[in-house]
DNA sequence: ACAAATTTAGAACAATTGTTCTAAATTTGT
DNA sequence: ACAAATTTAGAACAATTGTTCTAAATTTGT
């Protein structure tokens, strides 16, 4: 793991723990061992260690949509599957989860990387939604819009689910996962059959 | 209006336009015609300002709440008057909505209090709920363990659509409160009969 | 009307921040 | 092995920040 990748790796960990509020590029490379000046030369700009990290979060959603090519599995498992890696990353990248609207304002390539990346799931899970109902296992009678709003709905679920937890949930000590497999499970309970 | 009356209200004004990260109170001050010295004999820490501006906020939920004592309305009515008073509050006092997480970090008597405040809406909601159940405005075969995991859900729609809003649509001039009506509308519509 | 209390402006402070600059140390390619 | 390229530490810079202090101005109560 050369410096750049360290930097990464360290930001993550710190932002993650503190937030984004009060950690400074000195605290990141103090905590590291290495001077300010050397984090400095790897990435120009504090924008560009979050920018950094938010691209590693896209190419995670990536590899993940990509991964239940194999159809035929029940919807149920299919599911269990997309819950069990979304989780993995919103736990990962949470402070991205947790500061979204900051960050999206204070560097806006993240907003628009995240606007193209919405509207590729939206199309993707419509689709999805339709074969399974074909399948008997979606409810089939829903119209288009419905359906279409149906996954803006479980977008809000999913991408805020960390900032709700974040407030309420940690300090009750309320397992993270189980919370978040049950909060998505309740928003489709009812579309599915 | 008293001068600290008028620094909340600036202040308020200054945050939904630019956000909590690049915002000052020397900014503040200076966009109001006042000194920095006069804010800060108002207002000894920044914290204080937004504190005081999340209990406006309380407060308005408060009364919206007490508001429909008047039952013997129809749950549609009851509904439509939730998301009206809902959506004024998340539209004036959006930057709380928009940096949550954060404001509870730094400030956690603001975290404390939307705990008690989840609590005591969690209940009401749910007692509502099978109360017209019982009018048959409802659907009454939820155990109370769904129909509690239901309103955790719709909390983070509520609180949260003004996020997603922030990212996804402001850009795109799409009317916002009807964005938030059929969002909420979406996350009820199995439930009503 | 006038003493006391409150409010205000502006200077000052102390700490911090992101970033740049420079020179030394280290690594790399041949 | 040695020149060139890369990496590093640490000083330095320039700007900013929240907050405090002081003295003047204004308001309030009697």
């Amino acid at each position: 793991m050369n410096t750049k990748e360290k930097i990464i790796s360290e930001a993550l960990k710190i932002y993650n723990r503190d937030g984004i509020r009060t950690v400074t590029t000195r605290q990141i490379a103090q905590e590291m061992g290495i001077s300010a000046g050397n984090l400095h030369y790897h990435f120009k700009h504090t924008e560009d260690i979050i920018f950094h990290i938010f691209q590693l979060l896209e190419a995670g959603y990536e590899k993940m949509i990509l991964l239940p090519e194999k159809r035929g599995v029940s919807f149920q498992q299919l599911l269990d599957g997309f819950i069990q890696g979304s989780y993995v990353l919103i736990d990962k990248y949470r402070f991205i989860f947790e500061n979204f609207v900051e960050i999206c304002n204070w560097i806006p390539r993240i907003a628009e990387s995240y606007r193209r990346l919405v509207e590729q799931r939206e199309g993707q899970l419509v689709s999805l939604f339709m074969y399974y109902a074909d399948g008997g296992m979606f409810r089939s009678e829903i119209p288009l819009l419905n359906l279409k709003r149906f996954v803006r709905q479980l977008f809000i679920v999913s991408d805020f689910w960390s900032s709700s937890y974040a407030v309420l949930g940690r300090q009750q000590g309320i397992d993270p996962f189980e919370d978040y497999r049950q909060t998505i499970h309740t928003a489709f309970y009812p579309y599915l059959l």
